[in-house]
DNA sequence: AATGAATGAGGTTTCATTCAT
DNA sequence: AATGAATGAAACCTCATTCAT
């Protein structure tokens, strides 16, 4: 007798979810060429063919980890934006979640960063990846831009200030990663938003 | 004919430099893995097999554009090291420098972090790229805490600022590669030092 | 429940006859190697997992599909014999026969030819194509030198007459299906028996 | 010293020829979709890489292997249509042409009929195989209708004389590879062209 | 010193077939 | 009887590397 059709979808949707989050983690450690479809179905307890089941093919994998990842992040950061508070404390609600984000998932950032850096992933993706920075760079913007006019934030190019905050997150979520004398060090929220601070 | 040997190895030593440059660029657009070396043979204007009477393998030749990129490096900053001044002056001059270079040659720098973010690269060069990082962090590291002690630098956690300084640089770095909004943005040394004012 | 088993059985045939009759269709049109189990399955409505149940392989398959039009072609050759009339009757009626044959079911004749030009099929099913074929050569060949009995037909080489007539027959039926140009004309049964005519 | 510049052209003509002929032979025999480059590499004696220098890809080398045959064949067909004589001798010459060409490179007329039969192989390299046979086509026909005016052929509609002329060949050239009983026979080009007898 | 023809290992992907349900 | 998830064996193709010239 044949699964039940929910049975099955079942089976899919979890294995699906599987992939995803195995790829994620070798995607992140080796990058779009390095990393092996054996790799990933050894990683996840199935066969290679199995993979291609679930996704067209290796960079098609990389594309739905990548949306994924898109996808939580943008949800998180809708969220933040309609909380209430000071602008200040939206920037301080703001860096403690992308903190803690990049602490929980940091193969999420690093997909991104291998995938951002590399000339050799195609196009389409690299514009998915970059769309997830500049979506957080527009919100840290906005926040930017409000704390000035509530006077919380110095009155320097906001353009300017937004790149300094985001590289400094983006250079702690990668930095971190490789530098074992500094992994253990937690920087506070409060000193990094001392750059913006007038 | 001491003449044509010694022209010989003028031309090999040109062409040892031309290779390296070349090199340096194609691993960083495409990392280690999908760096062809028929690429880097046909950007450097010669065939694929005389790359071997320069370097041993593409890994061989990766490490040797390392190793130039911190030979550079390190000497710039055993230069800093030497000039006189006060230690803000000094961390004034470091940022500049170390921003003129990201500037200069990003090659370099993500030549170094594709190094540092792809497990797939030998362990042995990762360990040269950071070494790379290392030493800058120790030299941030030096100047932080002489600056606290002239009442230059706040007085937090050494090696939380200078995690903080480090990551900032780096983050811009990488950061304004693929950022075309804020590539143009040229944030000043100043407000990147605000992270580490009193 | 003999009813049940019976009309069990009757679904079962029907089953097999179905998918029977669609594999040659998708044979003919790919040729063994190329036609997927998939195709054939989806064609027929049915699951990849099913048609194991009617046919042990693809191979087995294409083997009874052959056999299938071999049955009906020796069948409809039986019946031709046992008609009565003059030889140059009988070859005009078998002409018209295969010549009806090959326009009703092209898939059969290009399965079989499939399977007689490619080395790449087994041969025991090759055998069995090759039998096809022979079959109705032998057939030929008696109503040809019966015809040169009874000085209907050119006293030639009846191999030679043979092989010419065969190949006639042969190449109609394939040429037609891909030169478009000449896919509408009828060419008539007493032209294509000039070759024989004394 | 690197070889001269004319050696390395007559190296790689040579072996772009050698590969091609024995592609057209193993092409010939299992088909596009069933012949393997591992069998064109270890018949040519080469390495499979060694294919890659030469044909982009598989399909790509039986398109070459196909304008190669296309190539011979119209240009024996161009001479042919130079040559003095009456229709009936020049249809003669044509036919003994046809036969001479189908006997001495069997591999060509298989390649082509492997290529014209399955649909699984790429448009474009099907119609190539297509022009290959209507090229044929239209001179046969050309003859046929000079005949029919010198009153050397019988007036039928010439499109359905071509046919069957064309189908006879046709027929004749495949049915011989595979009928081992009738390989023997030399039907002659007399007994062939009686089709086209008034 | 220099070339580029040649090799061969290894990766991605496809699909016939099996098997749990 | 029926499904479709899962397996695993090839096959194509790409390159780093070697080597004859």
């Amino acid at each position: 007798m044949p699964r039940s059709e929910q049975a099955n979808q079942q089976i899919r949707d979890e294995r699906r979810r599987q992939i995803l989050n195995v790829a994620a983690e070798i995607f992140a450690r080796k990058g779009l060429a390095e990393a092996r479809i054996s790799d990933i179905a050894a990683a996840s307890g199935i066969s290679q063919g199995l993979i291609y089941r679930y996704f067209a093919s290796k960079e098609e994998l990389l594309r739905a980890v990548i949306a994924n990842a898109l996808d939580q992040v943008l949800t998180g950061l809708q969220e933040l934006r309609e909380q209430p508070g000071t602008p200040w404390e939206k920037l301080y609600r703001l860096t403690a979640y992308m903190w803690e984000g990049m602490r929980r998932r940091p193969a999420y950032v690093h997909v991104v960063l291998h995938t951002l850096i590399s000339e050799a992933v195609p196009e389409e993706i690299r514009a998915l990846a970059r769309r997830y920075v500049r979506e957080s760079y527009t919100f840290f913007r906005e926040l930017i831009v409000e704390g000035q006019q509530a006077g919380q934030v110095v009155l320097a190019d906001p353009e300017e200030l937004t790149l300094l905050y985001g590289s400094l997150l983006q250079g702690l979520a990668t930095g971190a990663w490789f530098m074992d004398d500094y992994s253990e060090v937690q920087p506070s929220i409060e000193r990094m938003l001392r750059i913006l601070k007038p």
